[in-house]
DNA sequence: ACGGACATGTAACGAGTTACATGATTAT
DNA sequence: ATAATCATGTAACTCGTTACATGTCCGT
């Protein structure tokens, strides 16, 4: 259900075609959702089928033409009544973290190593999110107040990376300490 | 493909039925993982097609039979085999974040009680993380020593709880502020 | 000539959810 | 009686991934 409403929410934020949903989501909601862009196409023909969005075909010079989608009563409807819902529990799924959870069958430089690939990682995506939140800083307030519980999200984001550095370089010195012992 | 996999660590620490791992499942490894009881009985039947794991049916007194499975040499060379592969970047999905980046549709009092709410689920995940936690550290040393670094992702479930649990803490704060102003 | 951004799609498969189904034992 | 725990399964469905497919324009 979750990816339906993450596209009505970008789309009532801003109208869009699926090349630029995808984009919105690698640019703007990667903290806490992603898709493939064969997710995009099946889920906007589905809420186009249902009735929830409108769809302008635009040509364009130069460029392919594009499907516009935009919300329409319904599916603004529609995502009110889903966001007054409380969410179900979450399901927690860690590739990285069951990976771990057999680590003992991992030689000393070989756990050291997955952990290092696992911090690298968290530094990047922390800094990608650092680069969002002060492209937020300086965009227009009224948008800043308007959507002030979405920007929290992100600020959220930050923190669960911040937690899974420090986290990975407690663990590197601690495996470090243990080679000299 | 982590389930398959958390499947055999699970298998290799200890064999049992999927009614056994179901269980193991909620009360051991649910900080990274979660599985219904269908896919477990499925990945099973699966497992065992390949070769990867052994079955045995055990006749009960006053209980139904089970099968309990083990792994074969084949099962535990396919679970080394992987757990030396580096791992894909992790896609993240929070439904609850999806609906937060909604919220603008929400009134105040609506937002305050889906954080709360959040906030109570994240405590209680929190408590039971490290209720886990101290039955680890009753356990014996050459079991803690072996199974080090499945440990320490469950030090990571806590401090991850604890992220969420600072975040919405401060996220009421602010709401009761802006309340009074 | 070649790669990258733009733009949309199909097909097959694997993973996860929901609903349904059965049946014994134990405790209240 | 009735619910909870033990124990295993099928069927239908949705969601997510991987591979394949097509075609234009722009810069180097």
């Amino acid at each position: 259900m979750s990816l339906r409403f993450a596209v009505l929410t970008l789309l009532d934020i801003e109208p869009g075609s699926g090349y630029d949903l995808k984009r919105r989501f690698e640019r703007s909601v990667s903290h806490f959702w992603s898709a493939s862009h064969q997710q995009m196409y099946r889920e906007l023909h589905k809420l186009h089928q249902e009735g929830l969005l409108d769809c302008e075909e635009q040509t364009q010079a130069g460029k392919p033409d594009k499907k516009v989608y935009s919300l329409t009563e319904l599916g603004r409807a529609e995502l009110r009544e889903w966001v007054i819902q409380p969410s179900a529990p979450q399901k927690i799924r860690e590739p990285f973290l069951v990976r771990m959870f057999a680590g003992h069958n991992l030689s000393r430089d070989e756990q050291r190593d997955a952990v290092e690939a696992q911090l690298h990682q968290h530094r990047a995506s922390l800094q990608n999110y650092q680069e969002q939140n002060e492209r937020v800083l300086k965009s227009d307030t009224a948008l800043q107040e308007r959507y002030w519980l979405a920007h929290q999200t992100l600020l959220f984001g930050i923190e669960a990376e911040k937690t899974w550095i420090r986290w990975a370089e407690g663990l590197l010195e601690e495996l470090e300490e243990s080679v000299k012992t």
